[in-house]
DNA sequence: CATGAATGAGCCTTCATTCAT
DNA sequence: TATGAATGAAGGCTCATTCAT
């Protein structure tokens, strides 16, 4: 019986993988306020009846859905934390995988600004919100540790509070990206290809900070071929950033 | 008649900025999906109808919300063009501005963000929508000439490209502001004061380019005091950036 | 004043005519439920307000409409009865007039449908109410003499009750009117010319009735040449009914 | 589970009609404009949702109405059609089902008017709007094939165009019913009884066709018992016609 | 008299959620 | 456990009618 409740765990399990990644799709197509459960339930070949058996309501489905594209960031930054090298290529590999994640979850974005309205939360079930908590920390801490150990090495400043520097990178990257995927700039400031708008931000941001070695000492081409060929050698987007 | 005719004219004006206000007030509490027109029109104390006398479409009115806003943001950014100075001072100057938008208008970016949806837009008024992309182009010329002025006269490295520098201050600024006032960063981040975060990470990008003077050799003391005197002589705020 | 009186009167009933009219023409292309009142008044360049000075309620605008359309029938009913001849002669030069009025007022019974509703009539005024029986008397009337006279004079046989012709009259040519001008019926039944149907149709059941002298005993060319130059100067389309 | 299947079919089939048939009663009650969600859902005692399970649009479900109204006119015009006798003998026949067709949807017609409008059918689903017309198509070409008939058959002159005398059939019907129900006219006509009424005004144009034998000809006494008998017994009217 | 801004009741339609089977 | 029919509250929008100017 205990391997019957493991296949019928795994089964329930994988129908919840289904539901979140259909509920992903549409959500991106469509935004928040156009999802909804009667398509989804087709798309994923169950009864509206069925999503409510894994969701309490569309808030918590959508929070799901949130947490599970944040989980496999965190995923990718713990990746890039595991990189070998200098504190500052090590915060490169983080760079990287901030691209990585956004090509995999091009419109994650769209997703997680629905989450700023209040009334949504208070719709969500409490575990929901406990597991989104727990991946925002692990990508925090992935940043973190890297920027705490670069300042311990002297790689920083002594005097630079890691915490602005980890808020500095994050906002860079939201905001690249927010302002990179906006037709509207992209044609004001001719921008051919916004994973390259990302990563040029950031690098200003972390020779901003006086992050050594700076962009101007040092070739960075061999680090990038190691963290395409040690951290992500699926990404094919990777060939010549 | 011509009198009458005026007053009339002020009296519809008054009212709509009356709505746009509320309206705004409502959209950032609730999101533009829980925003509805008969809280909205109990809020303004005029009828329902008379919202739509005044506004096509919900969509119409929202994206007038956001356009008001959006021409705020251009008449503080023209006003920072014309301070008198170094490039370097008036691009702080606009720093300033943003700052001063991002206090009179906390949320406006939750608005800005339901603007994405395709479906918002095909439901938008041509005309609400042309009002918009001025604005947009304001904001955007704004910084623009600072840039290419700090180009031409060498306060910017001559092989840097004004929209990438245009770019990535936006960027900063946009994405700054979203983390430095998400509640879970500013716990993860000891975010004391978001706008003095909003302004580091400025001066990060801004250092970054090159764009002199650069903030190590130059005391910018007496350019704010100047700023907040000249341009925003309104701002309480400024008194201790 | 009492001149001044006079030509105030004048002005209002013609400011009537132009609202019936466009009220007409917009019942025609819209529907009643469709006919709205702002398009009605910005149609006839006068206000809203000033429509409510001539009709009470919408419902006793349309019926105005509906009244005046009939007031015209009958009309032309009234000038074929004074056409000179015998009693088929002119029952016939109602059959013309029948036929005008369907060409002047093509979808007149588009709109006389919709005041078969109940609530349309407790909604209008009791003014509008007589005014429109006065006007259906008089169509009555009209085609009634005519039968009246065929009967005493032998051309209709003595027992037939002239009501009886009178209805299947009317009959014939609301129905003709109605099935004539339906598409899915003008193609299954071939329909080249609905205004050639109507007419056969009202000479078939006048033979019916064995009103002499019969179409097979009689040629009525001449007739309808008289009918068209006497009656009906102004019907281009009489040309070669 | 194929009975399952096959109960919750009917079920469904069932309520269907329940809504239907209340529909129809709420439509020559009150008129399309009038007829409103809320009331039809409180009198079949289902809520609105559940009606919009069944019909797509408020359009679609007045044109389900009709349409099942015009398919038991087909089925009493088909049954009508296999009357054995003689051409005029079966056509007779049809005017009886005319009759009953009349007898069991009173306001048929006021129901059918307000499909003449375009955007009507515009509203209205593909489907519905398809059997609506495979519905027109039946009742028409059981009229038809008598005709055709009739005129093979040397009972009707060889050089009349069947279609000429369907048109004129289904005028003489359409109009009588309508004339024959208008409370002003039945005062004017002295109409006693509307069935009555709607067969002369059919055997007059019948006649006029010449369509033999002819009404003086021929004693129709006991056609009439036998139709009555063999192709309608349910109808107890048809006692004395 | 004429206006047209303001009203607000009313309606169609959607969709998250429930629950009997 | 899975289903999907049924629900009904909610919301955007219209428009006939009124009335202060």
């Amino acid at each position: 019986m205990s391997v019957a409740k493991t296949r019928k765990d795994r089964e329930k399990a994988e129908r919840e993988e289904l539901i979140i990644t259909h509920a992903g799709r549409l959500l991106v197509r469509d935004g928040y306020q156009n999802l909804n459960l009667d398509a989804l339930a087709e798309a994923v070949e169950y009864s509206k009846g069925t999503l409510y058996l894994h969701f309490k309501t569309k808030e918590d489905l959508v929070l799901a859905v949130a947490t599970r594209a944040l989980r496999e960031r965190a995923d990718l930054f713990e990746r890039a934390t595991r990189f070998k090298g200098k504190s500052r290529e090590r915060i490169r590999a983080i760079g990287f995988a901030c691209c990585q994640f956004a090509l995999l979850h091009r419109d994650y974005f769209s997703i997680e600004m629905t989450l700023k309205s209040v009334s949504f939360w208070e719709k969500a079930s409490e575990e929901q919100r406990r597991q989104h908590g727990v991946q925002s920390g692990r990508v925090f801490h992935a940043v973190n540790s890297i920027v705490q150990e670069a300042v311990l090495s002297g790689d920083l400043p002594k005097d630079v509070k890691p915490q602005d520097v980890v808020l500095s990178l994050i906002s860079i990257t939201i905001g690249s990206h927010i302002a990179a995927t906006q037709p509207e700039l992209q044609m004001l400031c001719a921008v051919e290809n916004p994973i390259v708008a990302v990563r040029r931000n950031q690098d200003l941001i972390i020779d901003g900070w006086g992050w050594k070695p700076l962009l101007k000492d040092w070739d960075y081409t061999a680090t990038d071929r190691r963290i395409k060929a040690e951290i992500f050698p699926e990404a094919s987007w990777l060939k010549s950033s």
